[in-house]
DNA sequence: GATGAATGAGAATTCATTCAT
DNA sequence: GATGAATGAATTCTCATTCAT
């Protein structure tokens, strides 16, 4: 009996999520409002707050669990011990876009929010965390990648080099309302070329001396 | 008579660009209030609407001059027969470089606002050429400091990749708040090795054999 | 069978009558939500709505029974032969103390609420009744209290007067949030020595003659 | 010529004063909206958030002013050499009556918001501590019309029983809201009576022996 | 040319209450 | 009898923008 009901309300806090992300993706949290959302749901806008604590919530909610299933992809890949280190590193950074581009217009608000202060709410904190293991997992695959002894500077250095290349790649289509997969057919190509240049320039670099001057 | 209030009228429109650009430049187009801008520009809101239709259109007279001053820019630098071609592409680098961190928080507003639909209005039309008239001299760049003949599609491939790591610079410190001087003091080396690895990979894979598959 | 949820039945009615009185009580009637109600009675908040028409109702219920408990107190006490008029009015007294700073936060609600209008709803009506009797009975230890013989007019005067003394100790504590115990052991003697003064201070105007000019 | 809009600005903002005055009085703070105020007030709501920072700005502004005013009667009346003890009590008692019945749903606002955490903003600070120096003000009051030498316990006693009176007084009649002028013509001479009885039981009672225990 | 006054549209959020099960 | 789902009405407050002077 009450199976109907709580499939109804699933299925209502999920075309909510549903509605949210799309909306959020194609036009940015800010952009977007309850109401809105709840007309692209179906429901009344105090239907959401039956759901999420509040806008803040819905994207939290939105956000963590894909995150966290990245980051559990991306740590998955890089214990493989049958792949070898640049092919951990490729397959780690297409995680990361694919992801990414996914979720496109909130790639800013998971990734480039401002340092939150130290005294910020928790969820702000919890993603911080998961970003900046994200980053620790990359740069570890940066550096096994590379062949040299690197000091603990250059192995920053070239982790960030490496990433403002994915970085770039995320934020150049950060706004385009392509679809994903045509997105990729497109342009994928020449993703796989920057990660490629990327790391052959950073392998270059890194023999040719110092990396960080 | 007439001259001495046009050219007080003249100062006024520059005080409210000026504190509007700085503004806008230190927190972000939408977080700015036309009050605001009136309060720093030392006059009523109500004069800002004088000159200017509304905010956007403040937003942009503020955005192409500046623009189209680091145009000329890198264009003079690429014509300069006196420099080397890795020279021009890392000299035209930093102007783009510099130009942005500088105007960071309106970075977004320049290179990342949807390309316009067709039946946009024209002023975000105007931008979007200048934008793409930007891209193309970087594209120059980019193939003239690279070896091989390439096809056009591997040049627009590999000017692509060498964008993508300006973009992953600008955008990995667009929320920073952190003086430019500052900035650049930090990390300016790190970028340098940024566009020295991008450039080196791209050699190296351009002469590898093909660039884009 | 009927039996058993007719039980089940009143227990949640009764549950949730406390639940309400409880946080009516410690936060006043405004300040608290159906919703709240209901997760402290463990019940659904729909469920309130079965037994009582609406938040209204819900006070009006919770205050009439505890109110008439206290009525039969007063008039209890005031029956009582074989206590001395003074004792009488200080016991009824403290009997009115006593409820009104347990209840404190409601007793704006049981007592200061607007004489209500002709057209009224019955509750509220019933509640001024009930108010205006106890008022009468305190009237009435007033008066046994006092030595000469009063007019009407004067009877009134002093009891108002007394009362004000009451209404005037309940009102400056209204909205402490101090416990009802640390409060009396703080400062209930001088509520005591207020208790005394009004009635000294009434017996000696009403012997020197008039009392309401 | 910038007169006539001045003049304007200071009669919207009056009106605005003035219906938020009165709506406040007549109906309470909280259970009055902004848009109510700004249709009294015949402007726009957003009109008043020009005049006021927020909806307790207004109460401050509205307050404050009167309040202070109030203190600085009772203050030049306890300092008038030519007035006998018991008038200056009086006096100054009535000036509290008479502010509180005028303002009598406001009073609850003034009067009996819960002491204020430290960390208060600043407003609400301000207030306490005028209502802290009025309150000091009728202790100095009575104490200066009662006999003996009392303690300072006592004297906190008394002091305390006496404003019981008064604030039973204007507690009894808060939330009626029957005209001024008539509610003094029907109940002043029990509000004298009050006072009067509160006073003569004071003296003796504080002459009896002890007065606190 | 310049301005203070004034506004309408719209934002997030909360709450008592009703409906279908 | 009991409940979870859902809602409409309301609240404070913000902002870009337009008049009347």
């Amino acid at each position: 009996m009450a199976r109907k009901q709580e499939q109804r309300s699933e299925e209502t806090k999920h075309s909510i999520l549903q509605a949210a992300g799309q909306l959020f993706r194609e036009r940015g949290y800010d952009a977007v409002t309850m109401r809105e959302i709840a007309k692209a749901a179906g429901c009344s806008h105090t239907t959401i707050y039956i759901y999420f604590k509040d806008k803040e919530a819905l994207l939290h909610q939105l956000s963590m669990a894909p995150l966290q299933d990245l980051f559990a992809e991306m740590q998955a890949c890089l214990q493989d011990p049958s792949l070898p280190v640049d092919e951990k590193l490729f397959s780690t950074s297409w995680s990361f876009l694919r992801f990414c581009l996914k979720n496109r217009s909130m790639y800013a608000l998971f990734f480039m929010t401002k340092s939150s202060r130290v005294d910020e709410k928790e969820p702000a904190m919890e993603l911080q965390k998961l970003r900046n293991e994200m980053f620790g997992l990359l740069k570890e695959a940066v550096i096994a990648a590379l062949p040299a002894p690197l000091t603990e500077e250059q192995a920053w250095a070239f982790a960030r080099v490496y990433f403002f290349t994915l970085h770039g790649i995320i934020g150049t289509y950060a706004e385009t309302e392509e679809p994903y997969e045509q997105l990729i057919e497109r342009v994928g190509p020449t993703f796989e070329l920057a990660l490629r240049v990327s790391l052959a320039g950073c392998k270059q670099i890194a023999q040719e001396g110092d990396g960080s001057k």
